[in-house]
RNA sequence: GCCGAUGUGGCUCAAUUGGCAGAGCAGCUGAUUUGUAAUCAGCAGGUUAUCGGUUCGAGUCCGAUCAUCGGCUCCA
């Protein structure tokens, strides 16, 4: 790749994305380089970047490096706009993030929506103003001393933070100087126009609730114009599949004054969650599950012996009857537990795998909540595994191969974290060694790529997460594999080994769906309430043309009933159009329109959601395509013509 | 829980500086009997989230509570 600077200079390079050395081309320690540049004798939109060793670094606006560095400049134009409006504000830190970037800022009068648009229009003039960034260096003690007078605490103490012995780089543009690592563009010119100041939100200094709430502005910030327009039109798209209004329109779930975050599943939601379940019965049978249930409530004592009376109760809810203390369960576990423990278990019963679609109650606090997404009230589709040690990976490979499983049937997306042993836990080294590479090898074996949360994991054992991506890109936790050995231990559970000797087996917990809730949640705005045949509450309905045919009509609709298939008949007096978009707004995946042709040819006129109108065929063979479609539990959104 | 915002018929939204709470859709009734995304007419529906205050008068101003929304923290 061949480079011409704008000051003639000419480069060759092997890689698509180059780092220059420049340092022997800059006066004064200044970098200073036209942005508008040559590759292979083209002009190319690049941005240049200057990094911590003063180099120069070129990134085409296409590299996430390039946008990041444009986001994070825009992000100290947005904090040099706010000192220049309100100067006694204080600034925290202010990164580039997944989707554009932010600001944290102490402010006295709290910032208001009407302020956003002030702060863009400074935000303008920083950027006509054309200010070069420079970067400059301080050791550790002149830094502190530099922020101190600039009255920023807040930098004061992330500079305290550093080593002692830490150079401490900063980037000025202007009369406005920031702490800072870089790299950034290097005018506020090239921050251009494709900006914009999204929403004002609260957040804790340096992530702790304990620290002070400061103000955060969202912000987000594109190479180019039509990106950021497709950007919040994609955004505008995501808000018209949030579950919340969709879970509505489609008569799936409700919520009430009368319980918040206890969800009310309507007819046609329960017919969604029945089906869901059918299917994990179905699978876990196949995956040589039993499965149990167990009370939801339980007395005191059984909770302290499981420890959540110690360390969970701020999440229960609690009771006294007859004078006895009794906790609605937050988890399955004890009670599975004790199902094990109910009689002598053998290594020839191993493993037990015994699931629970068990619903628990968890006090959230109120600010947590989120439509289906973050409950107080769920279903869980656990299992507990009881196994011996040597059993664990096999064990960790099935269940990871059945959430595989799962949501590749839905066509997820999804990514896989490894939590291993936190500061705080229990066990012993060798038994925390055995579980993390049981976890890893499992993941190994079924070729799944993970990221490793250092010490992220229960107090008890190391866990395997899975996130699923939403339709905005937020990342929702549903599956969980988690390794215990305390609850085995609390309860002082064994088995009779081979050897004729009391041996203690370890336990899995495990979710797929994580809450049927959650997923059913994250299924509506998956599908946009488009749910594949299988899963659709109403799976054909019959609109007849007018009164005059409603006696075929309702054969036509007894017939398919008969067949398994859930089928409704609109016979309101209303024209076929009216009935046609009714339908297809409720996203039923087919219509049958019956009138004087289909009745006196015995036939229906299949319309699907997907392809409109498909013509006239005879019933018998559209009701076995449908079976078909339902049986395989076809995800394809189109179908044949 | 914390920061900020918001709460008007089932839904989506109106209501000038404080001055008679209104519309569309949905619902009900009637007419129409319809051929692939909204037929016409009429009727009914609200103690403006709740409680309190200011005022001659409050949907509107003030306070408290509750809920919701955007985030933070926590989490399935």
């Amino acid at each position: 790749m061949k480079i011409t600077l704008k000051d003639g200079s000419v480069r060759e390079y092997a890689q698509p994305v180059a780092v220059i050395d420049i340092a022997k081309d800059l006066s004064e320690g200044l970098a200073r380089m036209a942005c508008v540049a040559q590759i292979d004798g083209e002009t190319a939109d690049l941005r240049t970047v200057v990094d911590h060793d003063c180099r120069l670094n070129i990134f085409t606006a296409r590299d996430p490096e390039g946008l990041a560095a444009l986001r994070h400049t825009a992000s100290h134009v947005m904090a040099q706009a706010i000192k220049r409006l309100w100067p006694d504000t204080k600034l925290a830190i202010g990164p580039s993030i997944a989707d554009g970037f932010y600001y944290d800022i102490d402010k006295e009068e709290p910032l208001v929506a009407d302020d956003l648009p002030k702060i863009e229009d400074e935000m303008k003039k920083i950027i006509k103003e054309a200010l070069p960034l420079e970067r400059f260096e301080l050791p550790r003690a002149e830094a502190i001393a530099f922020m101190k007078e600039k009255d920023e605490p807040y930098k004061v103490e992330l500079i305290e933070d550093l080593p002692e012995d830490a150079t401490i780089s900063f980037y000025r543009q202007g009369e406005f100087t920031d702490l800072c690592a870089g790299p950034h563009l290097m005018s506020t010119k090239d921050v251009g126009k494709a900006f914009k100041l999204m929403n004002i939100a609260g957040a804790y200094w340096r992530g702790s609730e304990k620290n002070k709430m400061l103000t955060r502005i969202y912000a987000t910030a594109f190479q180019k114009k039509e990106e950021l327009e497709a950007y919040i039109t994609m955004m505008e798209e995501a808000k018209k599949r949030d579950h919340r209004k969709l879970g509505k329109e489609l008569g799936i779930f409700m919520m009430s004054d009368a319980g918040p975050g206890f969800p009310f599943f309507l007819p046609k939601g329960m017919v969604l969650k029945n089906t869901l379940l059918d299917y994990w019965r179905e699978i876990h049978k196949k995956a040589g599950y039993v499965e149990i249930s167990t009370p939801i409530i339980l007395n005191r004592s059984l909770w302290e012996t499981s420890g959540h009376w110690d360390h969970y109760k701020n999440n229960m809810y609690t009771t006294v009857i007859d004078d006895e203390d009794y906790a609605i369960k937050p988890m399955n576990c004890p009670g599975g537990v004790l199902v094990y423990a109910s009689e002598p278990r053998s290594y020839r019963d191993l493993p037990l795998r015994m699931g629970e679609l068990g619903i628990v109650h968890r006090h959230e606090k109120s600010g947590q909540l989120h439509g289906l997404m973050r409950v107080r009230c769920f279903t869980q589709d656990d299992a507990h595994i009881f196994m011996t040690p040597e059993q664990i990976r096999d064990e960790i490979k099935g269940v990871a191969g059945l959430i595989n499983e799962v949501y590749s049937l839905f066509g997820f997306q999804y990514h896989v974290e490894l939590s291993t042993r936190p500061e705080d836990s229990m066990g012993s080294d060798e038994d925390w060694e055995m579980a993390t590479g049981a976890l890893k090898g499992a993941l190994d074996d079924l070729g799944l790529d993970y990221v490793i949360n250092e010490g992220d994991g229960a107090f008890y054992g190391p866990k395997i997460d899975f996130h699923l991506v939403d339709a905005i890109g937020r990342t929702w936790q549903c599956g969980t594999i988690q390794l215990d050995f305390q609850l085995p231990q609390r309860f002082e559970l064994e088995y009779i080994g081979a050897d004729g000797e009391k041996h203690r087996p370890i336990m899995i917990h495990r979710v797929a769906f994580g809450s049927i809730e959650r997923f059913i949640g994250i299924l509506i705005e998956h599908f946009a309430g488009a749910f594949p045949t299988w899963l659709a509450p109403v799976q054909v309905k019959v609109l007849p043309i007018s009164e005059k045919y409603e006696d075929y009509a309702r054969k036509v609709t007894e017939t398919v009933a008969a067949a398994g298939i859930r089928v409704e008949l609109d016979e309101r007096n209303e024209k076929i159009g009216y009935k046609i978009r009714e339908a297809q707004n409720l996203k039923i995946p087919y219509m049958l329109i019956v009138g004087q042709k289909e009745e006196t040819d015995g036939t229906v006129a299949v319309r699907s959601r997907v392809n409109g109108d498909e013509g006239a065929r005879d019933l018998d063979g559209f009701i076995a395509a449908v079976k078909e479609e339902i049986a395989t539990r076809a995800n394809n959104q189109k179908k044949e013509a």
